[in-house]
RNA sequence: GGGGUAGUGGUCUAGUGGUAUGACAACGCCUUCACGCGGCGUAGGUCGCAGGUUCAAUUCCUGCCUACCCCA
């Protein structure tokens, strides 16, 4: 056992320790251990921007789960990993290198994405390691990469097979498009921006009649793409127009006059025309109707061949025109500014059209009572997160479109004949890129023809390769294959064990992943899952580049150390809301560490005794280890369920106020015992407790600082904390007694010092005669030593008028004080 | 419009059917032999608003208001 160095420097000593972590490989993944395994599927971080302190924070709360589980005897599947595939650094790419992605080959488009990828990732690694993360490698051929041919294979595959059952097909139905991705997009892929926009009153005509019909629209540039116009059933004003032809001012189209529902009354002028496509609405009016589209807006975002006169304007542009035209011929009877909800591209901010594109599709709709069963079963951390994805359970109401017109990501693999064209597939297993390839068949399988194939140039949602992560991490540990642990580990009723992640991706990560768990192997992806809110700046808002208020984590960490970070994550709120990040708070953290740092110092300054029966330890020792199992007992709840809010708590608020101001004092006359006022008993009881509460602490605190408990227990033991076993309430002390006194020995200790104070006298200053409250006899030897009383009287007529007499909180407990 | 979460001293947070925890900030005093990244102390809140249940509510119920997030 050492004697700890004076002081501890966070930012060279985490370092260390984390060398040594690698050096010893402390976390390495060893599935022959004999011990049940506990597989944690972490979010792969994206690799297209640095973290901001959310990715730090949450990041570090995981890793809280690895170490809490690895402490009560669990072998951890817990791999480091970086997601690479999709849109965003596609779009970082081109802003980085000022190109675009169709204007250059796709293999140098592709090779520029990887130097972004690569200097990113590391970047992120980096930040990993400052904060002490124990995922069993950080070695860049052992984390995963969802860009990874191996991961890209998988992802091929299983696609391959759900194909072949049947749960894909093509559909050319509408679909959400950003014309600036030139991709369909999901539905959770939309954001809403609030503005205004013009609402033009346009006259049309009835034919049959020959009366005036005055339409609201914001969108003059789909006039032509008109396929209905509706009412609603109950609006009297319209009714007698039912099965009457509509005519279009200008373009002269003519379009059927219906009453339908989704006509609002109140809206405009209560009847509207439906065209191709304007939003949700009017692709489900044209489905009802079965309606012919005529789309007016091609894949650029520009008007298309059905308006000649207006072609290859942008859809802007062309509204301006076209709204200019009508109200130059005098079609146009008003205008008004209307606040509107705008659909954007949640990766790039440009307007959502609708278009109609053939895309693939996996089926979804078809599973939704299965995954409202799994809910059910599946453990949420905490528990109102499960409401998220059953209120999105609720709204899914088409199946999932999956092909994406981008680079790069995982490639469909799919060829086309040339004779016949329909597609063909290949065996499931290897990677393969048709935009780039032969297929590896020579003939196909529909008609036998052998003229040759093109290949698909799509590739998948990246939600496809993050929606099979748990089957990878399991079947593919440091990235080598190993078919026998995932079996047993599949041999569970569920796939993995935990998946921890964000609120805001329940609807697309979590909910992707139990469907394709259960369309692959018939059960739920996850036993439990850990849901955590949001890192928001010390304002409450979101952190956000263009807000300008992103704090970087590397930057703090280097002021105040990874262990810091990670006890403030865990310290600012429970889990589940929100955390407000303040560098004011975080400093304080750190003043913790090194409060704690101190306290082992001061400990390590007495020689460690060898166990001591509980019944001869001394009253003031039991009392502190009663605190402290209650402490402990008070962690534990929070670990058990994954808050380490209520850890953090507990054993700050026991390390600081009792262990600390309180009994460190109380025992030091004891533990030193400089005048032999105590029996060598007493004193080793003393070094004993001291030890062994250090003990306790350190290996309860590991879990959330991991640093700076393992340079304590390695200078004092010898040996890493974070293979020793989590504290449990019988290791502190087998029963609790005197913890009915702690109120009343703080009160006494604070008393005496603030008269001592009161009267200008150091804390030194001897106390000639004293009476205390009868209940503290227990401890009056420490006590006495403590304040520095040299006679302890238990007679409290004895003392006179002149002596200090003070009432405390209770009226009966009274103490006399003579200086 | 729907859903979620929350509204506690200047700021932020814990908690509970019996008027409240801690942190940070503020102020005063103290270089006390583990720590001045410390110690001791002071001041500061009728726990969002309005009702209801109860002997008693900040804690339970109802309504409302406000904020954030998600969705329409």
């Amino acid at each position: 056992m050492n004697r700890l160095k004076k002081r501890y420097d966070p930012l060279k000593d985490e370092q260390l320790i984390f060398e040594l972590w690698q050096k010893e490989k402390t976390y390495a993944f060893n599935k022959n251990s004999g011990k049940p395994i506990y597989s944690v599927d972490t979010p792969p971080p994206y690799a297209n921007a640095p973290w901001h302190m959310g990715g730090a924070i949450h990041y570090s709360g995981i890793d809280m789960i690895a170490r809490y589980k690895r402490m009560t005897g669990h072998e951890v599947l817990f791999p480091m990993c970086l997601d690479r595939n999709g849109l965003p650094v596609e779009v970082q790419t081109e802003k980085e290198f000022k190109i675009s992605m169709h204007d250059i080959p796709r293999e140098d488009f592709l090779d520029k994405c990887r130097i972004i990828l690569d200097r990113v990732g590391d970047e992120i690694l980096n930040v990993c390691k400052f904060l002490g993360f124990s995922n069993y490698s950080f070695k860049w051929d052992e984390i995963y990469k969802t860009d990874h041919p191996q991961y890209r294979a998988l992802t091929q595959s299983t696609f391959i097979k759900l194909f072949r059952e049947g749960l894909v097909y093509e559909d050319d139905r509408p679909n959400n498009y950003c014309t600036r991705c030139k991709t369909t997009i999901a539905d959770n892929e939309i954001d809403y921006k609030p503005g205004t926009h013009i609402l033009y009153d346009i006259a049309f005509k009835v034919k049959e009649t020959g009366e005036e019909l005055i339409i609201a629209t914001s969108r003059p540039e789909l006039i032509p793409a008109i396929g209905v116009v509706i009412f609603n059933p109950k609006d009297e004003r319209y009714k007698h127009l039912e099965g009457k032809t509509a005519i279009a001012p200008y373009f002269n189209v003519e379009v059927p006059i219906r009453s339908h529902h989704y006509a609002k009354m109140d809206f405009g002028t209560g009847i509207l025309m439906v065209c191709a496509y304007g939003d949700i609405g009017d692709v489900q009016v044209f489905r009802e109707f079965q309606l012919e589209p005529r789309t007016v807006i091609d894949t650029d975002g520009k008007i298309n061949e059905n308006i000649p006169e207006f072609q290859g304007l942008k859809v802007k542009e062309a509204r301006k025109q076209i709204a200019d035209k009508l109200r130059e011929l005098g079609f146009i009877k008003s205008e008004t500014d209307v606040p509107h909800n705008f659909p954007i591209c949640s990766r790039c901010d440009n307007p959502v059209e609708f278009l109609a594109m053939p895309e693939y599709y996996l089926k979804q709709t078809d599973y939704i009572d299965t995954l409202r069963s799994y809910a059910d079963k599946l453990i949420f951390y905490p528990e109102f997160m499960k409401q998220i994805w059953l209120d999105w359970l609720d709204r899914v109401s088409i199946d999932w479109p999956i092909s994406r017109r981008r680079y790069y990501g995982t490639e469909i693999p799919i060829w086309y004949c040339k004779s016949c064209g329909k597609p063909c597939l290949p065996e499931p297993g290897p990677y393969y890129q048709p935009w780039r390839d032969d297929p590896p068949f020579d003939k196909c399988e529909h008609c036998g023809e052998s003229k040759g194939f093109i290949g698909d140039t799509r590739t998948f949602d990246t939600w496809m390769d993050s929606s099979i992560s748990e089957i990878y991490i399991q079947m593919y540990p440091y990235n080598k294959k190993d078919l026998e642990l995932f079996e047993k580990l599949n041999s569970r009723p569920y796939i993995c064990d935990m998946r921890p992640q964000g609120k805001d991706i329940v609807r697309t990560w979590l909910h992707y992943t139990m469907l394709r768990a259960l369309q692959l192997y018939n059960k739920p992806a996850f036993k439990e899952t850990w849901i955590s809110g949001h890192v928001v700046d010390n304002k409450g808002e979101k952190m956000s580049k263009s807000k300008g208020n992103i704090v970087k984590p590397e930057k703090m960490i280097a002021k105040y150390g990874g262990d810091a970070l990670r006890l403030f994550g865990a310290s600012e709120a429970s889990h589940g809301s929100d955390i407000r990040f303040s560098e004011q708070k975080l400093q304080g953290i750190a003043k913790f560490i090194n409060k704690f740092y101190n306290i082992a110092k001061f400990v390590s300054g007495f020689p460690s005794a060898e166990d001591i029966d509980e019944n001869s330890l001394t009253s003031t020792d039991v009392w502190i280890l009663s605190e402290l199992r209650l402490a402990i007992e008070d962690a534990l709840q929070g670990y058990e369920i994954f808050d380490f809010h209520k850890p953090a708590r507990a054993l700050r608020k026991f390390t600081w106020d009792l262990f600390a101001s309180n009994y460190l004092e109380i025992v030091k006359g004891r533990a030193y015992n400089r005048n032999n006022e105590f029996t060598e008993q007493e004193q080793k009881s003393a070094h004993f407790t001291l030890h062994k509460v250090l003990d306790i602490l350190l290996k309860a605190f590991a879990p959330i600082i991991p640093f700076v408990t393992d340079f304590i227990y390695r200078e004092l033991y010898d040996k890493t904390v974070h293979t020793e076993s989590m504290p449990q309430p019988d290791d502190v002390i087998r029963e609790s007694r005197f913890t009915e006194s702690t109120e009343l020995i703080l009160k006494l200790n604070s008393t005496i010092w603030k008269q001592k104070k009161d009267l200008g006298l150091s804390l030194k200053t001897p106390i000639k005669r004293a009476y205390i409250p009868p209940e503290l006899n227990d401890f009056s030897a420490d006590l006495k030593a403590m304040h520095s009383i040299e006679t302890l009287s238990n007679d409290s007529s004895s003392f006179s008028k002149n002596s200090k007499k003070i009432t405390l909180d209770d009226e009966n407990q009274i103490i006399y004080l003579e200086f």
